[in-house]
DNA sequence: TTATTATGTCAATGATTCGTGATATATTGA
DNA sequence: TCAATATATCACGAATCATTGACATAATAA
């Protein structure tokens, strides 16, 4: 993850759809969710929820894969880690005054079952 | 850090001379910058730096302080770590596909010298 | 094949953003 | 007080973005 994708990465995660989309494709893990499911799930027009996704592809934070006449979207593992970090390495400096404990707090979720 | 300020922060960090502006101030860290300094380093004028300022500084992310005739702005140490935490357990909902390991990756800088 | 479902693409429009030029305010020094 | 320095604010045009409506494509079912 360079400058350039972080860029777009977070540009991408500026917008409230594109941002709510992206959590529930984390929530929904390797699973996916369908474009047409989303679109209902966040209250939009299929066609509006078409180009969000097609802004959240762009950047890399998300993959789709056609699965009948549906087409599943997943979010690239990858590219959250990379922007993740970006933002604590890149932008943060690993400062401890920021990052410093930051595992805990995160950890908290990981354990919870 | 709630939804809406992530959402600004995110779209603070969007721009490049934004996200320059950030890592600046961040390696900076406590001493601060004055604005004209900023705009010397990146090679803008000094109105557009003082806009692009008032962004950071309405997302939360950067403080600004009078000394003598300049003004120093210093980057804002919890809303940059409440921006992380954001990122870490409310998008990649704490995932250890995602954020596992991610300590090792920044605990490498901050032991750096 | 025809109809239906699921999704994508294109063009248009209003809203927002980026950068510039001009002007205004605050601080310091002569 | 007057001039210089440092920064902010305002107004403008160009560019980008979000949303809508209309149309297009792909897959399945009748």
């Amino acid at each position: 993850m360079n400058k350039t994708n972080a860029l777009s990465a977070f540009a991408a995660l500026s917008q409230e759809t594109r941002l709510d989309t992206l959590v529930l494709l984390v929530k929904a893990g390797s699973d996916g969710v369908a474009a047409g499911d989303l679109a209902r799930h966040l209250g939009i027009r299929h066609n509006l929820m078409s180009q969000h996704l097609n802004v959240l592809s762009q950047a890399g934070l998300i993959h789709s894969e056609r699965q009948g006449r549906s087409i599943i979207y997943r979010v690239s593992f990858s590219a959250l880690r990379g922007l993740s970090t970006f933002l604590l390495s890149e932008c943060c400096q690993g400062l401890p005054e920021i990052v410093g404990g930051l595992e805990d707090s995160t950890l908290s979720l990981k354990g919870a079952p």
